[in-house]
DNA sequence: ATCGAAATCGCAATCGTTTGCGGTAAACAT
DNA sequence: ATGTTTACCGCAAACGATTGCGATTTCGAT
């Protein structure tokens, strides 16, 4: 029961040394002797010997490891965002503490708590889709503490932002559908107190606006579900008001609209055009394969991580939070004429 | 830059105390007047005094984390079984360190380093496709620090062990393609060193023999994703000797089978069946649908956790690992005649 | 007036590691 | 013989919190 793990009074008590001596022997320290050092590290090897992160932390008030709150793992684009994260963490000697707030505010602002008592050097945190309140950010903040939001960010906290160009992505995916032949437009839409709710919706009017169309509040329709985005095509080809494109504010989304188009035998794309936004691995799986915007994950959290360790080793001093556009690309496939 | 983290020493400095009596006031030990107590929480409250976990762990050489190693959180699989883990260990106090192996065994051992150095109470491993070498894992049981293995155990490595019954649920799905009317088989199979690989072939050539098929090693191909298999079954195209139903180790490689088929306009399920495993989100989005294995990764995770949290509370004493199955379940769908 | 027992609280060690500073011994110079 | 340098190493404090034990005060009891 009693963990016999090594420790440097272990090494030093063998060989008849101090803790210090030991220590120093280890990282090479040239007040110490070669034999000295010799032996302390052939010792250190047998004997296994690890050093105690947690110990060092505590020591240099520095934990090496960075908090990472997401909404939910299981969305493909997230992964990637964690690989992109984990990856450069990695490089730079850093551990990761993955969090999921599963959309809950409460669960994020735990998390958010769990992760300051466990002194991480920054936190990275998309935003959950409940979270109006920033409190438990701004706490981090007030403790020199650097916080980088990615993808889910918002206006009303101040701190460096990575996201994609939603509104250029929107503008340009919309304006794609228009020139392609559809022209009588629905958007299902995410909430608009998320920036990617809001940019996503406006570069979806102003895409119309730009081609000379029409604008109706009721082209816009808040959904930015899968099972959401079938009860709303369904009560819309209910309403007899069928829409002859759809731009769907993420894939999983426009999955749920097409799976609602075809079962009343509707024609993708002869008689509704769908766009997505956000590739994931599903859109090219499905049939007919989803014309979407590749939201580049990896490179989003590549570049979030990157941030970060910087801010943490410059410091927050002369705090100029930025904003970071991550460029998309458009991929054509099948689902628009 | 100095950072202003407020400390138990700050609150007893403050009120003219030691940082012992703080210590005790803030966790209502009855040494401690109320009045001191009543001091002490509303300054903690205002300081907004956040606990140190880290010297906390440092005292009590106990970190309340665990160590989590996954191939990659990219599958759809993963990630249901890390919401499983955390919310188990959520609810225990534990947080969780998940680190991604990408499937490579040098990764997973300074994951296992990086996780040991940080001292976690527990360790949740599913094995790199690369791993045959497990002294990485046996440090942590020498260290008294248990270890469960999930889905992709060994059973070269002696600890507990949470996985799918992957015999059972491969007999059944290959005998329901049987039934059905497909005959002429092929398995594309996972490396046999690993006990998912091993079993569902295993399960694969019980089917056959079962139902008095006779079956050839060239029945099994080693493929197990996505792009390996359409490479598989384009081969077996090009050489004539079309199957006519196909079980894949796992869904992504059955999409990619059927992928492939689609090319050749094969027509899925007529020409030829096709059914994988280990139901992820894709699964039920392709056309046709692919029928496959419900694994139920959070189920899996929930168990993997309650094990690992089990064995830190009552140590690893009297040691005796053991093999827990979790249920899976058939799910029919459109690839299968 | 003296004693004993509560009631409160502080001292100091501890967890594992680092590090400034001081100490010792040998070797060299004067 | 005395002073100075060099090489090597240990002491002790520190990081933040906990805890056994002892110290002090107060107060009622005798």
């Amino acid at each position: 029961m009693r963990s016999n793990q090594v420790t440097i009074k272990d090494i030093a008590r063998e060989l008849g040394i101090s803790a210090s001596t030991v220590s120093r022997a280890l990282k090479d320290h040239p007040d110490i002797s070669v034999e000295t050092k010799k032996a302390v590290n052939e010792l250190a090897k047998n004997l296994n010997y690890q050093p105690n992160a947690i110990a060092l932390s505590l020591k240099h008030s520095k934990s090496f490891s960075i908090g990472v709150i997401i909404p939910e793992t299981v969305h493909y684009f997230f992964s990637t965002v964690i690989s992109g994260i984990e990856d450069i963490a990695y490089e730079a000697g850093y551990n990761v503490i993955i969090c999921q707030s599963n959309e809950l505010y409460s669960r994020e602002k735990s998390n958010a708590h769990m992760l300051y008592s466990n002194r991480v050097d920054g936190l990275l945190v998309s935003l959950a889709k409940e979270t109006t309140d920033f409190g438990h950010l701004r706490f981090f903040q007030d403790n020199n503490i650097p916080v980088v939001c990615f993808d889910r960010a918002s206006e009303e906290i101040l701190c460096d932002q990575v996201i994609i160009d939603d509104y250029t992505a929107a503008h340009r995916i919309v304006s794609y559908l228009i020139e392609r032949g559809h022209q009588k437009l629905v958007h299902l839409a995410a909430p608009q107190h998320l920036s990617i709710g809001y940019y996503r919706q406006k570069g979806f009017r102003d895409a119309l606006e730009k081609h000379g169309l029409p604008f109706d509040e009721s082209q816009v329709i808040m959904a930015d579900q899968f099972e959401k985005a079938i009860d709303a095509v369904e009560k819309l080809i209910q309403s007899g008001n069928i829409p002859d494109g759809i731009f769907a504010v993420n894939d999983l989304t426009a999955l749920g609209a097409m799976k609602a188009l075809k079962k009343h035998k509707l024609s993708i794309p002869n008689d509704v055009g769908v766009v997505g936004f956000g590739d994931g691995q599903n859109a090219q799986l499905t049939d007919p394969s989803l014309t979407t915007i590749d939201q580049n994950g990896y490179a989003m959290g590549k570049r979030a991580a990157e941030i970060l360790l910087d801010r943490i080793k410059n410091g927050t001093a002369n705090f100029d939070p930025q904003k970071y556009l991550i460029d998309t690309r458009l991929i054509v496939r099948e689902s628009v004429r």
